[in-house]
DNA sequence: TTAAATGCAAACGCTTTGCAATTGA
DNA sequence: TCAATTGCAAAGCGTTTGCATTTAA
């Protein structure tokens, strides 16, 4: 589903602003932050500020359209909502993200859910540690 | 290992205030913020200021004294260190937090390493969900 | 036409920092 | 004594907000 048909379907209105915030998004390789964003849009938009940026991602969250995803840095980052999840692992030496499919956290989730009677949400989880090249390196 | 021997054998100072950081610290029943830290020390030295303990934990962090965990609130949290790590299970509905032993990760852990060749660092998980009484609430 | 959306500037909350004064060892 | 530590004030950074202006529908 297209976040313009989306905003259109529910009424709200399609700017040039939003148009180009969700350009970055889906244009983005990977996680992208808002400043990252209104980078791209300032260099079409010289007149448009940050907090329509901060302002259209709140508005996209709400509507499920873009996630939100804490990597442990001095800030977040979104990006589009995929039908099937996914996960990251990060490594904390070279910042290199590995895309992780859920598949990989069921049994995590069960044992949480069967032992400890909770009802853990891995939707958007970033694991921290060391990925398979900066441990060949410091061996 | 006491904060206050490793202190110092590592030849920092002992002062008042690093002192009623660290038993603000051991004294805390769960995971405390810079904030409710300065609150206690504040109120038995009134001329203290934040810039201490924020000074003070970084120095305990980097002694592996402390632990500092981001529950996904606007400020992280601290605690001190354990021999035996444990995880955190955090209601996003009561806030409640279930200790959560280490063990649980295993699995996870030998899946990473195994098919994504990623070593984790599991030390300072916090999983977001819903706890069992907030679930009976809701249905 | 008009409510929604924007730009701007200022504020916010948490954290960090420069610097002069204080203090533990 | 004197370098380490502190208090203070200010800044830094990402994010949010109030308000007047602009604009999509």
């Amino acid at each position: 589903m297209s976040c313009h048909k989306v905003l259109q379907e529910k009424g709200y209105r399609i700017t040039p602003q939003r148009m180009l915030v969700i350009e970055a998004l889906h244009n983005a390789d990977s996680h992208i932050s808002a400043e990252e964003i209104f980078q791209q849009l300032h260099a079409r938009y010289p007149y448009s500020n940050i907090s329509t940026v901060y302002r259209t991602l709140e508005l996209l969250k709400k509507l499920n359209l873009v996630t939100e995803t804490d990597f442990g840095e001095e800030r977040v980052r979104y990006h589009v909502a995929e039908k099937s999840h996914h996960h990251h692992l990060v490594c904390r030496r070279c910042g290199r993200v590995i895309d992780l499919d859920e598949s990989a956290l069921y049994p995590l989730k069960g044992v949480l859910l069967r032992d400890y009677d909770f009802e853990a949400d891995l939707r958007h989880m970033a694991i921290s540690g060391e990925c398979s090249e900066c441990r060949k390196k410091r061996e």
